[in-house]
DNA sequence: TTGAAAGCGCTACCAA
DNA sequence: TTGGTAGCGCTTTCAA
């Protein structure tokens, strides 16, 4: 920058004002020392530049194991982001440790601009997150931060998700509308983040209206992948006998569907004729499977932008805008795991 | 910090040297000056560690589009660096546009140490990279960066990948081993990244060893999402006369076979009976396909992870250290699409 | 509209 | 083993 003020014949301050494009530049200076910079294949230093003005045009994102739903979401934020000179620090925080906590801290103190973050989820027991006084403590430090996907109960801030609730219950409906009455929930109770509670409480609401009796269905003894999950809970449901006169599955997730989809095969079980099938999430592999998986499909790369949009907003603008929560809508995917279609759906045409 | 010398009385310059740990501090001083910085919630400022020390202990990423192949990468690239306080700043570059350049100078602005680049397709028509004299320019200017899955031929730097020659000959001998000898690959010739370049050449070295005639089968119409190219592929396969003799097919990556799959299912075909399917790359969504989809595994995770550790070494140590290539090994995950076995694998057996 | 100078928080050098 | 001080490259304030 020096070099470009003395080629310019000018102060470096000025230089400054010009690479910003602060308008108390006349226009033919401002060129004549951006020509000047270029051919010096000048960079400007946003290290310095940080230190000086406080905004290092960084934002965290932390979020749990890296899975395609976060990976779509942290596309999304980062396309956002990109537009405004923004860049990503990535960092992924398992949950249920403390990672969470030192991650955010570690990320502090690279002086990020503001935070993404997918808070863990809720203890089962206690019914509480169990960060929420770390939170609250990050929420009085004024740092910029949107909550993805899943929030902290307790704690208003900027919160971008699907709306899980109303995707639930057009879900339920679905099968509701094809005749289904004995309609199990699969989920996983170990944990439950706000997400997965407004799925199943969606899920209950409308059996509940319909005056049918809602089966939620616990995947109990398994507690590492859902695939897995899902595998053991329809194993289960088949032997029992409430569950042999279930006639549809909700699941809670593709891959727990996945999983469940698995058991019904082994167990010689046809979808959908025998049993109807249904995922939530919108996962790629739903597509490929046989038969294709019915599915709510989220709308990941919109809630990555949005919460980046969200942040941004919070950082640039008035920081004492009330705080906006945005629920997106997910989409029901009809294809051929739950019937009612007479052939499985050619590609594009779900 | 002036606050936490204050209060310790002691000067800044000691209490940078005990927060960075070095010897030359009295352990008793830096323990009651680290209590100190605790005790008033100090926080190092990273930015005006990076101005003055000229390390921002930050690397970019600049990888095609999100996928779950290059989530687990990044994943991968992730934990290795957190582990050395580096963070890692997230770019997408979509394939085919100026963008890499942009992205990769915008990265160096932000003042990161090291950069890891899966750099873009070659140019099918030329040969060579579209980028090649970009990354010529930034090797001489010394910043030190890693090429992942992918190279630029004509360019010595540091690279990981998975050794997709040898994989390839894996898959190839695999087909050969159950019978096969009308062995296809499919493939796409429009975008051509070294590693299929590679797989490609793998399967051909095996067939002429063996004295089979390759039967490269190129997906030469569509050129968007792999899926649909091995839609494509498979439907001209099995309406040609050379193709209606082929027993199975190769897939450059599992996308391209998952396609195929399906157009072998709208045709009627039986799989593994009518047609043996093997995939390219060990995607998750094989594992659920019907029939679940033999394939080769690529060690995406460690790909990132030795990515991470080569930029680090280069960083941090001796940068004239011959350029190192690491080849990873891919796993033959054998599951039902193939034959050869009498069921399908239970979760866990493949 | 531009110039001059201070200073962001740290590390690195040299002196004690 | 510790203290003092310069200065990284920029933005910002104030003066011209």
């Amino acid at each position: 920058m020096k070099d470009v003020a003395r080629r310019a014949g000018v102060d470096v301050s000025t230089v400054s004002l010009a690479i910003n494009n602060d308008p108390r530049i006349r226009q033919e200076t401002r060129e004549r020392i951006l020509v000047i910079a270029r051919e010096l294949g000048y960079q400007r230093n946003h290290l310095a530049r940080g230190l000086r003005s406080g905004k290092s045009f960084t934002v965290g994102a932390v979020v749990g194991y890296q899975t395609a739903f976060w990976g779509e979401v942290l596309a999304g934020a980062q396309s956002v982001l990109a537009q405004h000179e923004y860049h990503l620090m990535l960092d992924y925080a398992p949950d249920a440790t403390r990672q969470e906590e030192v991650q955010i801290e570690a990320l502090k103190a690279k002086r990020v601009d503001g935070l993404i973050i997918a808070p863990s989820d809720v203890d089962p027991q206690a019914g509480i997150n169990p960060h929420i006084d770390y939170y609250r403590a990050l929420f009085n430090e004024q740092i910029p931060f949107v909550f993805v996907d899943r929030f902290v109960p307790g704690l208003d801030t900027d919160y971008v998700a699907a709306d899980n609730f109303s995707a639930a219950r057009q879900a339920t409906r679905h099968l509701v509308r094809l005749g289904h009455r004995k309609i199990a929930y699969f989920y996983s109770p170990h944990r439950m983040s706000t997400s997965q509670r407004e799925r199943l409480d969606g899920y209950q609401s409308v059996m509940r209206e319909l005056g049918l009796t809602p089966i939620p269905w616990e995947a109990a003894r398994a507690r590492e992948h859902r695939r897995q999950e899902g595998l053991e809970a329809m194993r289960d449901l088949l032997q029992d006998k409430l569950g042999r006169s279930v006639t549809a599955v909700l699941a809670s997730s593709d891959s727990m569907a996945m999983g469940a989809l698995r058991a019904l095969h082994d167990a010689g079980r046809e979808v959908p004729d025998d049993m109807a099938l249904m995922g939530f999430d919108g996962a790629e592999a739903g597509e490929y499977l046989e038969p294709p998986l019915t599915t709510m499909t989220l709308p990941m790369r919109a809630i990555g932008e949005q919460a980046a949009g969200l942040l941004l907003d919070r950082i640039n603008g008035d920081k004492s805008t009330p705080y906006r929560h945005i629920l997106l809508p997910a989409e029901l995917v009809v294809r051929a795991s739950c019937g009612g279609l007479k052939h499985a759906p050619r590609p594009g045409e779900g």
